[in-house]
DNA sequence: ATCATTGCAAACACTTTGCATACGC
DNA sequence: GCGTATGCAAAGTGTTTGCAATGAT
């Protein structure tokens, strides 16, 4: 169980169960933005045995307090960013793997009548990979 | 029955039925980017009864002739944009309206690898109404 | 012992699908 | 009449909730 994690859960008034140091270092290791099955499936694979309840509960609970942030890219599902770092998101529509994309930060022209909490980047196409593979065309 | 509405489904290779150009007449009449269930609604009251079915799948083949564009912005809904101008969306977590917001095209550092089809910019916040009626703070 | 977290299963919300009816050419 | 679009209801998928059981201090 990491201290690292543990600390961070404690600063943002989550109460640091193995099951959440868990979800949240899953979060922070995988680079590719998991659904809360795909999160579920691994930690059950791993023998950390959970309901996707927990899963859903807690992801919940981590977007609550800000701790993580949702990735408005799939329509269906929902994904997270535990990153803090500005990005956008590619996904693609053949494999539909989720990749960061580098872009700045944007500059709005007319919005500033609303407050602004949350920007969210995000394309989708064909990547690389499967450009080249030709799964789609 | 708009005539306009009949000849763009037809570019589109859209047979023009009377509910898929009351459909897409809607979407393009309303600013705020209907979820199915305020397109049926609304179409319902004005007396063309027509099931969820129809509404679902009418607006799923618009998505696939490239007609109308997803909104990525709420999480649960599926939300549609008619308009083909470059443009972000707001969302208000207050009063859940959804806003066009006018941004400028972003130029992209390093995602040229992949194929990109499809750009979505969104915020989310409290909208000017809210802040002024203090909804939520 | 108390309070929060977990797990299960049922409920829920949104979307898709199968099939019979109705419509348009 | 034939092919397609529609409507209904049922099934499917993703998410939330109620409640009992478990775990931590």
């Amino acid at each position: 169980m990491k201290h690292d994690t543990v600390e961070l859960l404690k600063a943002h008034g989550i109460n640091p169960s193995s099951q959440r140091v868990r979800i949240y270092d899953y979060l922070v290791a995988s680079k590719d933005h998991p659904s809360v099955d795909d999160i579920f499936l691994a930690l059950q694979k791993e023998g950390h045995l959970f309901s996707r309840a927990t899963v859903y509960n807690t992801v919940k609970l981590f977007l609550e307090k800000h701790l993580i942030r949702p990735v408005k890219v799939a329509s269906n599902e929902m994904r997270f960013d535990a990153s803090h770092s500005f990005h956008g998101h590619f996904r693609c529509e053949a494999c539909d793997k989720i990749f960061d994309i580098p872009i700045e930060e944007l500059s709005l022209d007319g919005a500033t009548e609303h407050q602004i909490q949350e920007t969210n980047v995000s394309f989708s196409g064909i990547c690389a990979e499967c450009l080249k593979k030709g799964k789609d065309d």
